[in-house]
DNA sequence: ACCGCACCCTGAGCGC
DNA sequence: TGCGCTCAGGGTGCGG
């Protein structure tokens, strides 16, 4: 290999892409996946890819990873898009992958030394000062290598709850179709043309990814909580100045969560995992018990819709 | 059309 | 030390 050859891709990515992992399992919202997008797409954009590895085929491949491996190699990455919580890379012969993170997934540049790529024994073991190359392991699904010999780009998600699909050029996916107007883009007016004939709770509402597409359940309890607004309360009792208000404050959580997000995405990685801006910001999220922020009064959890929602009972009626 | 819920998966945390 | 149990959740799909 040349090594006087300048290489082509950033050095500053050999740093983790992941986020906001806590004692609790991470979620990658629409914040996390732009981060991710903003933080990947030099490590891609511009590149033609060598190599497919995988692993064995599973519920996490949409498509088959043999037919992977043809249609990528030797592709060149033209751009890669946010949609909602998914990322689709369009290719130089206008196919097209789409990739979503799901609960778990880590999409990342080889080389990042990150604890939070090892598992909380692993990192146990290890003196504070360690950071090691992650190497791949059983949930590394999907690794890329490119002709310039660069650091591959890898995608790991141990729960398998993310997804990669292959799409042939002007091939439609009914995931993207049924997709909302993105959260950061969408109008208390349109939010509220939707609610007011749902009956269901305003938090599913949030959730619903063919209402707005971006929003999880971090970022949709810390936005009802700014708003005052329980989360259980009945979507078509919301009146639109609320909405207006609602939708407000989601795209301030999600634009603030994305600010710090970047710094959240350091070198430096605690080794107790306990690191990530918006970790210090959450008003409700994961704060069961503790006192709210603002009155003292204790947050309640409840569960909506097989999903746990945190509220304070005082600040929000 | 709408709504609630089971399911996919596996690491973390807990009790014993 | 280690086992078994429960919980977490995004998105899909199904039954009511």
């Amino acid at each position: 290999m040349d090594t006087d050859e300048q290489p082509k891709w950033p050095a500053a990515q050999s740093v983790s892409i992941c986020v906001h992992l806590w004692q609790k399992p991470y979620m990658p919202e629409l914040p996390e996946v732009e981060v991710t997008r903003r933080k990947i797409a030099p490590a891609l954009v511009g590149r033609v890819i060598a190599g497919v590895r995988t692993t064995p085929p599973s519920y996490f491949f949409l498509t088959p990873p043999s037919v992977l491996k043809r249609r990528l190699t030797g592709r060149t990455v033209i751009s890669l898009a946010r949609l909602g919580k998914y990322l689709l890379a369009t290719l130089d012969d206008g196919s097209r992958l789409l990739l979503h993170l799901g609960m778990t997934g880590q999409l990342f540049v080889q080389g990042s030394a990150s604890l939070r790529l090892l598992s909380s024994t692993a990192r146990a073991s290890l003196k504070p000062e360690q950071q090691p190359d992650f190497k791949p392991d059983r949930h590394t699904h999907l690794r890329l290598a490119f002709t310039d010999r660069g650091p591959e780009v890898w995608f790991r998600d141990a729960r398998k709850f993310g997804k990669v699909k292959w799409l042939a050029p002007g091939e439609s996916d009914e995931r993207l179709d049924k997709l909302g107007p993105d959260a950061l883009e969408i109008t208390g007016a349109e939010f509220h043309a939707a609610a007011r004939t749902r009956r269901s709770a305003i938090k599913t509402l949030l959730l619903d990814q063919s209402v707005l597409a971006g929003v999880g359940n971090i970022y949709a309890d810390e936005a009802l909580f700014l708003t005052g607004v329980r989360p259980t309360r009945k979507a078509n009792t919301l009146p639109r100045a609320q909405c207006d208000r609602l939708i407000a404050n989601t795209q301030r959580v999600l634009k603030r969560s994305i600010d710090t997000g970047g710094s959240s995405i350091s070198d430096y990685v605690a080794p107790d995992g306990a690191d990530g801006a918006y970790q210090d910001e959450r008003m409700v999220y994961a704060r069961e018990g503790e006192p709210c922020k603002v009155c003292g009064t204790r947050i309640k959890r409840v569960v909506i819709g097989q999903r746990s929602a945190h509220y304070c009972p005082r600040c929000q009626r």
